[in-house]
DNA sequence: TCCTAGTGGTTGAGCGTTCATGTAGGACCT
DNA sequence: AGGTCCTACATGAACGCTCAACCACTAGGA
């Protein structure tokens, strides 16, 4: 059978490595987050922005923002965490439309068992088998990729995109 | 509030590239693929795999390995590829236990009408807005971390690995 | 005051994935 | 022939995501 390439070998493969790459990053945080915290991946993100938030609380669309997510995932994320009484919804007096989504302290406390095992394991998946150089140019090819696909966003963009980290940071108990 | 930073700064960034990106990049090519071909890209692999492989045809458990997935999602993916008449399953006379998933004239249509408009997606996503030696470079660091996440699978790694491509490839019409 | 837009957020259906479990057939040993 | 173990694959529930409505409230006129 003939094969017609559309792209070349080398860009196939290095289709194929980041293919793999991503699937498998997917599944290794998600099975760790899980495993050692009980707390799957989708939400882990949620949880450290809102506990670096001010007041430890957040307007839903703000964080949807800041998550570079949909309101619509974040709505249904935001009803999983209040089930786990991770997170409670509080009305904004200023907008009588709006909410915020607070962090308890059983939530804080969720996060805080769970990072360090989580920074040991995106360490030892990621930063453990690359060169500081290879890390730079992995650095560099994301970037320039996620940022030709990231949504261009009107104002909020610049105000709470240097402001908030999804993942990796959390606050220490003290 | 006081944080501790689990990784260095540059290590997080390089994390929250990473992570970007592969939203992105799942996004954009799920949403290419459905909207100009009805394909989904969970069976896009499925499709371009089973069209490569001799006979039109592979074993359920060899297809999921090439893929690098599990038989469950398999399984499922294929059945609902029977659903839209692109693929078929057929007995294993050799083994009773065994099926064969067989693209059918449906499936190789609808593959080889959406391949080039994805390898086209594919391209300016990761290819047009990356140098060659920043190609490389993810390639590298991708492969890195894939082969070190990859699951050691005894036997069939050497045998199928090298010989499937699970994406960015097709037959030609003629 | 009413009327129309626009914004903030939720809801429900549909889909793909995973996990745990189940079933059928082969392999091997006695 | 009859066990026992292993392999190949399917199934069903639970869950997170997306998409398309949908409701509630605000804002800005006329």
């Amino acid at each position: 059978m003939i094969m017609t390439r559309w792209l070349t070998d080398d860009e196939q493969s290095t289709w194929r490595a980041v293919l793999a790459m991503n699937r498998y990053i997917a599944e290794s945080t998600d099975r760790q987050l899980q495993r050692d915290s009980g707390i799957p991946a989708a939400y882990y993100g949620i949880l450290v922005t809102l506990s670096e938030a001010p007041d430890r609380r957040m307007r839903m669309t703000a964080l949807a923002d800041a998550l570079e997510g949909s309101q619509s995932r974040l709505s249904h994320a935001v009803s999983r965490l209040e089930d786990r009484g991770w997170v409670e919804r509080k009305r904004c007096d200023a907008d009588g439309r709006g909410w915020y989504a607070v962090i308890t302290d059983e939530g804080l406390a969720a996060l805080q068992s769970a990072a360090p095992g989580h920074a040991a394991h995106v360490r030892s998946i990621v930063f453990d088998v690359l060169t500081p150089q290879q890390q730079a140019n992995l650095r560099e090819a994301a970037q320039l990729i996620a940022d030709n696909l990231r949504p261009p966003h009107p104002a909020a963009a610049a105000t709470a995109a240097t402001a908030t980290a999804a993942d990796g940071c959390v606050p220490t108990p003290a």
